[in-house]
DNA sequence: CTGCATCCCGTACGATACTG
DNA sequence: CAGTATCGTACGGGATGCAG
């Protein structure tokens, strides 16, 4: 069952995380309940500008049925929703971390060049 | 081709660094490479056994033009072509290799519950 | 062997309006 | 406030054929 990293399965599981976190706001939504700890659908929607209520929803969705963040409800009016990121879904923060001051290096590079 | 990297606008380094290895092969790509230090075309196309060859050259280039990977001629016949990672791009490969240890723990999990 | 050109399609994503 | 619902579109990606 367990095979090497060289000879990929189907289930290859580069190719597996990166259809976990790979939709266009999934890496940064991540990020962001990892720096606020905990954050309302109106306030991840004004951190994502450009995003629209469909895919806000649609992605968060998505993250909560792989188990990477708790959607949790406040019954009171007016409603109150509240992200925050799993066990599973903060192992990713360390990787997405390093992915971002990489990022950091490319983009002064690329400055640089200017 | 143009290069759409142009457009993109410092939204945040996370965008960013997910824009230039979200494609859809693009970690395997980069994590193969790592893996065999240098590939030829046709190797790269077996064990990415389920890509087309438009989508292996379109995401070689991509990646070449991002300075992530290097494409090295030898003017023969028949055509020979290697491609190795850059620096740049050697510098992602911790990173890939933790969430591929991700994958595999997720993986793992969902086949203990079924 | 290593690609490029063309045609085609599904779905990821966007815009807008409406609701409990 | 936190979403649905609906419609429309652009682009990622597949199949096939041809070329140096």
């Amino acid at each position: 069952m367990e095979n090497k990293s060289e000879i990929c399965l189907p289930t290859c599981s580069v190719d597996y995380a990166f259809k976990r976190i790979g939709g266009k706001y999934k890496g940064r939504i991540l990020w962001y309940l990892h720096d606020h700890k905990t954050l309302r659908y109106g306030a991840l929607k004004r951190i994502l500008y450009d995003v629209t209520t469909k895919m806000l929803t649609q992605t968060l969705r998505e993250l909560e049925t792989d188990n990477l963040i708790i959607r949790k409800v406040y019954h009171e009016v007016p409603p109150k929703v509240e992200y925050s990121l799993t066990e599973t879904g903060g192992e990713l923060i360390p990787f997405i971390d390093h992915l971002r001051q990489w990022g950091d290096r490319q983009i002064e590079k690329e400055n640089r060049k200017l």
